[in-house]
RNA sequence: GGCGGGGUAGCUCAGUUGGUUAGAGCGUCGGAUUCAUAACCCGGAGGUCACGAGUUCAACUCUCGUUCCCGCCA
């Protein structure tokens, strides 16, 4: 094994908070990983931070009409925050708009620059002359060419999902002042890819075809031998890393230039404050780098990033990029702007104390090969037929019976007869068999392995049936205790990676030390005489009203965004003052109100008008009682001819906002006026 | 549209270089048991391995076509 493992991790965009997809297929896989590599007593650094550049924050800031930065504080905060929470190792959480960062990627493209690395290029750019700058394709709207929806963005028409350039755009409008945008010149940097694609085929095609996941190198060779292209580095953008060069005002390092470097200071800023030299860890042919990520960062992490590094020439490359798939949840694609997702600080905030039941769900699905599902209903049965009925239940029994016949006191061990020396070589085997698993990051299987020492556990505990021996044999009862006693601890030590928050539950209800690894899977890691503590319940059953109520919260936001869906009606036709004067608006108040017999939506109201007081007959009753009325002000037209409704006379109109869900909302002054004020 | 990955029991997923009755966990059904949060333990049922064709003595596994899902790119 190599000397030291560097073990990065994708850098969550700033626009959001944290959900269970990035858990599920970067951060518990990754926080498994070094928990247990350092317990092996491997050198290791764990890197995460928050990536905060790029133009989706600039819109997002733009849009609530605050900056970048206010913005991407409040989420780097909260997913900082909510990752500490869950038991995620960072050995260093940092922040791409950290000054050692900019420094850090300032110079990485400077040293790329004056070494030649980079190509320069003269482009046409959409430009908005008022706002006097230069726009990002999503700054831009106008026709789809395809679909002619009148509200493609420059990147993409939502409507029917093609990939667009804006220059294919009809009748473009720059989104921020509106006006119609110039095509002005600009110069950026390139990094000539195609210049690495030898190099690229014989490191990834030759020397990773057996060692990468086949999605990561299939992904690899298609790119590679589709003909790579020179990329721009920079772009046109006041939020993000300076270009560092006179004449560059107004230019910034592209994100995806500055994003991975982010690895780089991040260790950098670790290393200041450990006093370490970063060298060694980026530098040196012993450290393994390992990049977690997702799938739709692989062409970024295999090809781009390897090439930067290739081409600044002082850096390691990666040894492995075991990229995941994504996690669907309840059969429906992940999406932060349609707030489908389980937020993992509400989770936090929901769910207290109950990190390890998400960390073991998630692990469970965690989508290696390919998009997996998360369903609450699942989270639920996990938890309780699976956490709590195999290693709960099995930690329980073997303490309460401690209790019972022993008060507490681990038994002493007798003479193993040869079952039982079978059983103890098999759990001696744990360890081997769980770490083999997550050295090859296959992190499902490797949970299943630790639940199977559980499972082994009951069955060891029903074959052997204390219970029932301890009044003829009790000698042979101490031996069973201290046995299934060993196998708790090792479940301890060995579920430490997976479940941390339980492990360290356990190791103090048994009154016993942290052991590395390979310890785990002894049958001394308690010692007969030492005293455990009483038994605590580690998992609590998860009831169906808990879940019922998430599932809630989901189709909620499903139903909030099928309103957000329905598109407003188009304006009328324009019509003169005239026209409108005709209509003699009112600020009425409600004197009386009564359900309309036989009818659903019907209430009659009488209300003052302040010309008269009349009868009028509404169809609010669906959506307001009798008493949300008496006294209210509303907004009313009193000269609508009069029309008798179920043997009513009913002269005049409240007026009403109608939701697209059909819901009505009564419309009041926001301070009250006079009954019979007019409205103009 | 091009490329990559994937479509295997009710659910979540394994299936190594093609080889005898296709596996696991959960759920379900039956049994046994009571130390345990009605949990544990034993056993059964359940799959034309997306669809169609081909290669082969033999295909979930190889080839071609179709279809659906996801990602990357245009």
């Amino acid at each position: 094994m190599a000397k030291r493992h560097l073990i990065t991790t994708a850098l969550p965009y700033a626009n959001g908070p944290l959900h269970i997809g990035h858990l599920a297929g970067v951060y518990i896989p990754a926080d498994i990983y070094c928990r247990y590599m350092r317990m092996m007593g491997e050198e290791v650094l764990m890197i995460g931070g928050s990536d905060e550049h790029g133009v989706p924050i600039t819109i997002k800031a733009r849009n609530e009409k605050t900056t970048p930065q206010a913005v991407v504080d409040k989420f780097h905060n909260i997913i900082k925050d909510s990752f500490e929470e869950l038991g995620i190792t960072f050995d260093i959480y940092s922040r791409t708009s950290n000054e050692i960062h900019h420094q850090t990627a300032s110079e990485f493209f400077i040293k790329l620059l004056s070494e030649g690395k980079l190509i320069e290029k003269t482009t046409m750019q959409f430009y908005d002359e008022e706002a006097k700058q230069f726009l990002a394709d999503r700054y831009i709207t106008g026709g789809c060419p395809h679909c002619h929806n009148e509200r493609a963005y420059g990147d993409q028409c939502e409507a029917c999902g093609t990939t667009l350039n804006a220059t294919d755009l009809i009748n473009p409008k720059s989104t921020l002042s509106g006006n119609e945008p110039i095509l002005k010149e600009t110069k950026h940097w390139y990094l000539p890819l195609d210049q690495y694609e030898g190099w690229l085929k014989e490191w990834i095609l030759k020397g990773h075809q057996n060692d990468w996941k086949v999605n990561v190198y299939g992904q690899c060779k298609s790119w590679i031998e589709s003909g790579l292209q020179p990329r721009a580095v920079t772009r046109d953008l006041d939020w993000g890393v300076k270009v560092p060069v006179d004449g560059a005002e107004g230019k910034v390092l592209y994100v995806w230039f500055d994003a991975p470097i982010g690895y780089i200071s991040a260790t950098k800023e670790w290393c200041l404050a450990h006093n370490q030299s970063y060298e060694k860890w980026w530098k040196d042919e012993d450290t393994r780098l390992v990049h977690f990520i997702g799938k739709d960062n692989i062409v970024f992490h295999c090809i781009i990033f390897p090439a930067m590094l290739k081409a600044e020439g002082s850096y390691i490359l990666p040894e492995n990029v075991p990229a995941n798939e994504f996690l669907n949840l309840e059969n429906d694609k992940i999406s932060t702007s349609r707030n489908w997702a389980v937020w993992l600080h509400e989770y936090l905030r929901d769910f207290e104390g109950k990190q390890d039941v998400l960390r073991y769900t998630l692990t469970s699905i965690t989508p290696e090969t390919k998009d997996a599902d998360f369903t609450w209903n699942d989270f639920q049965s996990k938890n309780n037929n699976e956490l709590l009925a195999i290693y709960g239940n099995f930690v329980n029994r073997t303490v309460v019976l401690t209790h019972k016949y022993f008060n507490g006191v681990v038994p002493p061990i007798g003479d193993f007869t040869a079952e039982e020396k079978e059983i103890l070589i098999r759990i001696a085997e744990f360890p081997t068999i769980i770490g083999s698993s997550i050295e090859k990051y296959r992190f499902r299987e490797a949970l299943g392995e630790l639940m199977n020492l559980a499972r082994l556990g009951n069955k060891y505990l029903t074959d052997t049936e204390p219970w029932k021996k301890i009044k003829e044999n009790p000698e042979e009862v101490k031996k069973i205790l201290h046995i299934s006693l060993q196998i708790c601890a090792s479940l301890a030590v060995l579920g430490e990676p997976f479940l941390p928050f339980t492990s360290e539950k356990l190791r103090k209800m048994l009154n016993m030390n942290s052991f590395p690894w390979n310890q785990g899977g002894r049958i001394d890691l308690l010692k007969a005489g030492d005293l455990i503590l009483q038994p605590e319940y580690l998992f609590e059953k998860i009831e169906d009203d808990v879940i019922q109520q998430q599932v809630q919260k989901l189709l909620d936001a499903k139903a909030a965004n099928m309103i957000n869906q329905v598109p407003v009606e188009p304006a009328q036709e324009d019509i003169s003052y005239d026209e409108f004067a005709k209509m003699d608006l009112r600020i009425c108040t409600v004197l009386e109100a009564e359900k309309v017999a036989k009818t659903k939506k019907l209430m009659k109201l009488k209300v003052n008008t302040g010309v008269d007081t009349r009868t009028i007959i509404s169809g609010i009753a669906e959506n307001y009682e009798t008493e949300d009325l008496i006294g209210k002000q509303v907004l009313m037209l009193i000269n609508l001819a009069p029309k008798e409704i179920k043997g009513v006379l009913s002269h005049g109109m409240v007026l009403l906002a109608e939701n697209v869900d059909g819901k009505l909302s009564l419309i009041h002054p926001d301070k009250p006026v006079k009954p019979g004020s007019s409205v103009k």
